[in-house]
DNA sequence: TAAATAAGTTAGATTAATACTAATATTATA
DNA sequence: TATAATATTAGTATTAATCTAACTTATTTA
């Protein structure tokens, strides 16, 4: 798996999230849902596109299977971590904040691992799904 | 508290863990241990310096009161996080490679609040001890 | 102590990531 | 098609990390 940084795991995370309606993700929605310029985005983009992990095509951005795989596994890292945090009396949306800072950090598998002797959680604290689409 | 990058993360857990002998703390020695050339090591040493967690007298480099807690912390979060990674069957060399990758971005605060939920380990698995000097 | 050796520092360059503005090109839409 | 909206390029800046080469300051030792 390619290394990522921060801010390409935010664009990453920005761009799935912004799949999910009917509309076409393009560069201008992304500039305003991460408060950065088109041309930085563009920055981020680029390189995103340069590991694989998204495609352009006129205007419209969306994440190839590899950058799904990608986006998947950080989900579930975040996740699994958000129970963690909330069971150690952590409120949930500061966990989920403070994780999002080194979640593309950690390792998928070890996250497996760690989330299996916590009793293999199926939502976040938030009620999200961890593995599984 | 200021944020620190990985690197200057490694290099004040480098400083501190090379002055439990008798020898001072030397830039040439850093740069052997960390595998940088010594004008790279000290442009590090510099911003360190500039954020108060290390100081330097004639040659000799020690962690300031500041950078003492820094270390603390750091350390503290790095084996409550091999703990819970041990416990999870992850190999405690592993671990401690991987989880150096991101012990520097985890709150303190955090990290203390999951020790707690998982019975406040006195040890890493390396048979370190987990807060106190 | 003076010369030689070692260590530290400065200067100058490079690469990668992040960000910006201004200008140019492209694509939609009225 | 002309206009408006978007996207891209070009060019600049900053921060972090690294290097080599040159220069300075200590330290050692003959």
């Amino acid at each position: 798996m390619e290394n990522i940084t921060k801010k390409e795991r935010d664009c990453l995370i920005t761009i799935k999230e912004s799949s999910n309606g009917p509309f076409p993700v393009r560069l201008k929605d992304l500039s305003a849902s991460m408060n950065i310029k088109p041309p930085s985005v563009l920055e981020i983009l680029n390189r995103l596109q340069e590991k694989g992990l998204i495609k352009k095509d006129r205007g419209m951005i969306a994440l190839t299977d590899k950058g799904e795989e990608t986006y998947r596994r950080i989900v579930m890292v975040h996740r699994t971590l958000e129970v963690l945090y909330s069971r150690s009396g952590i409120d949930a949306n500061d966990a989920c904040r403070k994780i999002g800072n080194f979640d593309f950090l950690v390792d998928y598998d070890d996250a497996r691992k760690i989330s299996q002797s916590i009793g293999n959680p199926k939502e976040c604290p938030h009620g999200k799904k961890i593995e599984e689409e």
